[in-house]
DNA sequence: AATATATATCGACTTTTTCCGATATTCCTA
DNA sequence: TAGGAATATCGGAAAAAGTCGATATATATT
């Protein structure tokens, strides 16, 4: 995990608010399906972005950020990909800022 | 605590690189005292510039730009200004990334 | 194969951040 | 009160990030 990836990936809020979108797509998502099936495999760029207001490119950027930096996996499947929070980062970060930042 | 702000902060590896040293003064800090005092004050900020090898003005302004983060605090005595970690914010921080964010 | 759809990438422009030198402020001491 | 030392603030140049429209790529459908 690059530190300074990470933060600035967190530093902007259309991609902190994706994260938390992404956190709950069930109740963010009115199309999300499988939200508690394990193969579920995410949200897709175009029900991210129509909730953004961004344009696509910007938003599709946006998630190519925040997957550099481990905060969010892809997955394509068909002409979508999906992408969803990869909590095992949430965690190294949030012990990583309790002990050895 | 404005999250973004912190985030913003911490983006940059000179912050990160201070944040290091005030965690552990009386190792960076040759000329560091009363580090376990508890009238301890911090690190002045030329000791800080002397390290990071950038110009007076560029460090002074990140140490503000940490204060303002709540990352650290300041106390101004004599000519000096002290900056030391502010662990509550680290504490926060940490905790508000494994269950808010 | 041609077309349509979803996503990614590119080029450009604007805004923000980085970092500097110069100057201002604050406080100490002669 | 004048000068010196430590720090803060200001203005600017260069680099990075934000954001867009246009285009490219990948996949699905006919």
């Amino acid at each position: 995990m690059e530190q300074i990836e990470v933060f600035k990936a967190l530093s902007n809020k259309t991609r902190l608010q994706i994260l938390a979108w992404l956190k709950e797509p069930e109740k963010f998502f009115p199309d999300y399906k499988f939200a508690n099936e394990p193969e579920c495999l995410g949200v897709c760029v175009g029900h991210i972005q129509q909730k953004a207001g961004l344009t696509q490119s910007t938003v599709s950027e946006y998630l190519a950020i925040l997957q550099r930096a481990g905060l969010v996996t892809a997955t394509r499947s068909g002409q979508w990909t999906y992408y969803k929070r990869n909590e095992e980062t949430f965690a190294l970060l949030s012990n990583l800022i309790a002990s050895d930042l």
